[in-house]
DNA sequence: CGTGATATCCCCAAAAATAGGGACAACGCT
DNA sequence: AGCGTTGTCCCTATTTTTGGGGATATCACG
């Protein structure tokens, strides 16, 4: 090994760090070059230490994960992100993906498939979790919401009846039905109740 | 400081507990003597090593976090719980609370107030991380749902129907109708779909 | 130029929400 | 022991909301 892989973690939780830190101090091929809490600290450590690979937690507070992806490929359209969260975001897995992450790990991984995952997308391999893989699959078999569906579900998780649903969106109670019953149809679903609860199961709509 | 606190680690993600025994390998007077990743495997290291605190985490597969408290206490009624988690399930302080947990502590906090929580509930005090302490003033002037509302909450959370749910829990449509009247009420809303995104917010009702 | 997303209108049956009414058992409190 | 409260259950109504159907026009995009 002539030179090590230089990672950036970046995650809000001290916890999560420190943990991090710890597995990889006992790899010989990686070294932590940097620690980030937020996505802003992570664009400046990325550009003060110029990683190999950076670990992103996507869960955070002020700029997201997503977001965070966006800014560092601005800096470099070549960064290598890996994604590491938990499993109850579903839409996240998407967009991160779309967004150019190259890995998605979950939290609870075993600690051999975290550094394997860190060297495969430095070969330029992807590396997806398993059960992540597994939401990917299913969503292909899946139809997309619109961007109008995606304001209607929003506002019924929020409670809204389709009259005021209607009003909100200054269109008539009609238009309203006509989409929700679309959207029950693409959330696989015949109630409004059923499809909230679904579009929140699957991070369609944050609450 | 004559003895070391001893300290029982209970968390199913390894980058935690690695988290967690990092920090407190920095603290003199605090030292860890085990590390579970599963409610049984904490029972049997309690046993074992007979710690003054334990430090757990509610959200676990298998045996949860509540489960993991009551078990705890049947081998020593005196146990000192402290509960380490996030806060979207609201519904878990109060169980956890309620099951004997004295410390509440939040998965983002500083590393002072971790090993001070630690420190206070062995003086045997409580300590509640203060967005949790919110939550649960929330909780104070907030009705309290009955069992059987929340036999119907469960149902509707799942999609049913009222004549779905009269028709599971054998009662008739106009008594489902009855609860779900004051279930609405109770919940802050005047929609069932709303109610259905406020359990789940809440935690009453786990998806 | 076709396709898909959007929007509007009509209609209809089922479901849900709201409003009355009454009945009974369990509970703590005075 | 009597009292009020609470939770449970049932019934009858009416009105509103929802879910589903069809028909049609626009408008943008490739």
């Amino acid at each position: 090994m002539i030179t090590k892989i230089r990672l950036l973690i970046v995650d809000d939780h001290l916890l999560i760090r420190l943990g991090l830190v710890t597995i990889f101090s006992d790899q010989p091929d990686i070294t932590v070059v940097g620690e980030a809490s937020s996505g802003r600290m992570a664009a400046e450590l990325f550009a003060k230490t110029r990683p190999d690979v950076v670990l992103l937690d996507l869960k955070m507070p002020g700029l997201s994960g997503v977001e965070t992806i966006k800014l560092l490929q601005e800096q470099s359209a070549a960064v290598c992100v890996v994604v590491l969260t938990t499993l109850d975001q579903e839409e996240e897995i998407f967009r991160a993906l779309e967004a150019g992450a190259q890995g998605y790990l979950l939290k609870d991984m075993r600690k051999e498939d975290l550094v394997e995952a860190i060297r495969a997308v430095h070969r330029g391999e992807r590396w997806i979790a398993p059960l992540a893989g597994a939401r990917l699959a299913e969503r292909l078999v899946r139809k997309e919401l619109s961007d109008r569906e995606l304001e209607i579900v929003k506002l019924l998780v929020h409670g809204k009846s389709n009259k005021e649903i209607a009003s909100a969106l200054s269109l008539s109670e009609d238009t309203i039905k006509w989409h929700m019953k679309n959207l029950l149809e693409k959330l696989g679903t015949h109630d409004r109740t059923q499809a909230a609860v679904i579009a929140i199961q699957r991070g369609i709509v944050k609450i």
